[in-house]
RNA sequence: CGGGGUGUAGCGUAGCCCGGUAUCGCGCCUGCUUUGGGAGCAGGAGGUCGUCAGUUCGAAUCUGGCCACCCCGACCA
């Protein structure tokens, strides 16, 4: 073993890091809070790039591009967003380096080179992109505008973590703009469920749907949605919000159209995102001691064939029937990688697989060249099984998506079992500190007592779940009454 | 940003208290034998001891600054 992962038991956020280093996803990089996605991370993180600017075409948005930097005047717009972001922003203040005189070798930033006005590296892109929206937008007709960018974003994050709260970090961004209120809000909701069916289809996460209190709210917006996740560990990670923007933006950078009727209104907005966060909730909720776990639909190879075999003729006799297995798999759309490196033990591919989370892995030997076999292993079960080589197409095929599906249920029952009511706050603190998870909890609706409550416990409001059913109750810290239960978690 | 800890070869480490140019394992390279769960033997390469400064004849070792990482807080739309 020349690669050793801690167990979760043993301390859960090593396992974590482990997992992020040694299956190659990313590594920790010379600057400060910053990571370095390797090419085993980002080939993950390309499948879900794929599998969402899909959705997101075929619910009718374009992609565009905007600019890394932002002018401060712009930034200060809408004083809420600015206000919330003003503590995490990098700052470009000069244009120029030069050399320093009196160190030879050596660069300073050149006092001459002063920008009249300084550029904040954006945070998140509402700013800019209003800004550009208001010489876009003159009409009804040229509504809705919808529009998504893929980039990356930088917030100065005091403690940062790799995947989970890094400094710099990949995401999406939806920016839209509606004629109307109502039809805000269904955007703002359908992009909710948008990411909902990323999560529970192709990463096998199942989340919960809901809407932020007013004190966890995104900064300059009238109302936060989000979808929320259990980990293995019991803690909560936000894993993607959707914004209804309401008009603060539009009335931040005056952008106005003509309605059908010939008045002048403000535009109605959206704004949402999902981020390379996304893939610190995979890893917790699907991988185990043994490394990563990834689900088919998001791994980029789904299959790998490993062939066992005495001297070059071996390989011979073997590659000629693997190259058969792979070209049949791939006519069945299924991604195969055939590993014939002879620079490496059949043990040491099994183990480096393994750790990096093949759902697939099958053996093929002079042994089952004989006898028309081969051994097919699942890595979420790490079960082995010898099937016939004639129909092993359909045998793959099929196994991958009782994989995907196997993935998920595991995901949901953890989920389930990990989610409590509480009716007191004794109750509600026991079961923080003893089964961890979800709390379903009775909140007075106050800031206060939302406070409080997370002073006390660390436990904030997740979200107020969109499926609630109206329930009589009680606050659990005030006694006051409440009509419906909140999502309390410790979370990432 | 506050408290605590760590930093020695690609990785994990010994040495540090008590100053004299660095130990072991994995990995890497070469050769042979191997190949159905991280191979065996033999030989070999690889180090500004995180970084900068100070003390000293001499610093991995003592002192100070800085940087990075980990843990706990604060922060985290």
């Amino acid at each position: 073993m020349s690669k050793v992962i801690s167990s979760r038991e043993e301390d859960y956020s090593k396992w974590y890091n482990d997992i992020v280093v040694e299956a190659d996803l990313a590594d920790h990089s010379a600057v400060r809070g910053c990571m370095v996605i390797k090419p085993h991370g980002y080939a993950i993180w390309e499948k879900m790039q794929g599998a969402l600017d899909k959705m997101f075409k075929d619910t009718g948005h374009v992609n565009a591009y905007f600019p890394l930097f932002i002018p401060k005047s712009l930034f200060e717009a809408e004083e809420k967003n600015a206000e919330g972001f003003a503590k995490e922003c990098a700052v470009v203040t000069h244009y120029r380096l030069k050399t320093d005189p009196s160190n030879k070798g050596k660069l300073i930033v050149d006092p001459e080179a002063k920008l009249e006005e300084e550029l904040i590296v954006r945070p998140t892109s509402e700013a800019i992109i209003w800004n550009t929206y208001k010489g876009w937008i003159e009409s009804y007709r040229d509504l809705p505008l919808l529009i998504n960018q893929w980039a990356n974003v930088v917030r100065w994050e005091m403690r940062t973590r790799l995947f989970l709260r890094t400094a710099e970090f990949l995401w999406q961004e939806g920016h839209t703009a509606h004629a109307t209120k109502e039809e805000a809000i269904i955007e703002t909701k359908q992009m909710l469920d948008v990411y909902a069916e990323f999560a529970e289809k192709w990463m096998a996460v199942p989340v919960i749907k809901g809407v932020k209190t007013e004190s966890e709210r995104f900064a300059g917006a009238d109302d936060t949605y989000c979808i929320e996740a259990l980990m293995q560990d019991g803690k909560a990670l936000q894993a993607g919000t959707s914004h209804f923007l309401g008009q603060n933006f539009a009335k931040a950078f005056d952008v106005k159209f003509t309605s059908k009727e010939g008045k002048l209104e403000y535009v109605w907005a959206t704004s949402w995102g999902v981020s390379t966060r996304l893939m610190g909730a995979l890893i917790m909720s699907h991988s185990d001691d043994k490394g990563l776990v990834i689900p088919p639909m998001l791994a980029p190879t789904q299959v790998v064939i490993v062939p066992i075999y005495k001297g070059e003729e071996g390989l011979k006799k073997v590659s000629e029937v693997a190259l058969v297995i792979k070209k049949k798999l791939q006519d069945k759309n299924i991604s195969v990688k055939y590993d014939d490196r002879d620079t490496q033990r059949p043990g040491w591919k099994f183990a480096e697989y393994e750790l990096k989370g093949y759902p697939i892995r099958i053996a093929l030997g002079e042994r089952d060249l004989a006898a028309g076999t081969v051994e097919i292993a699942r890595r979420d079960l790490l079960s082995k099984e010898v099937i016939r080589i004639d129909d092993i197409e359909t045998y793959v095929s099929k196994l991958l998506v009782d994989i995907q599906s196997n993935l998920y249920t595991k995901a949901l029952e953890r989920t389930q079992n990990m989610t409590h009511k509480a009716d007191t706050y004794a109750d509600f603190k026991k079961i923080l500190d003893e089964k961890t998870g979800f709390v379903l909890a009775h909140w007075d609706g106050t800031a206060e007592t939302e406070e409080k409550i997370k002073a006390e416990t660390k436990a904030t409001i997740r979200c107020i779940p969109l499926n609630n059913v109206a329930e009589q109750g009680i606050c659990i810290y005030s006694g006051k009454p409440s009509t419906q239960r909140v999502l309390f978690a410790r979370a990432y």
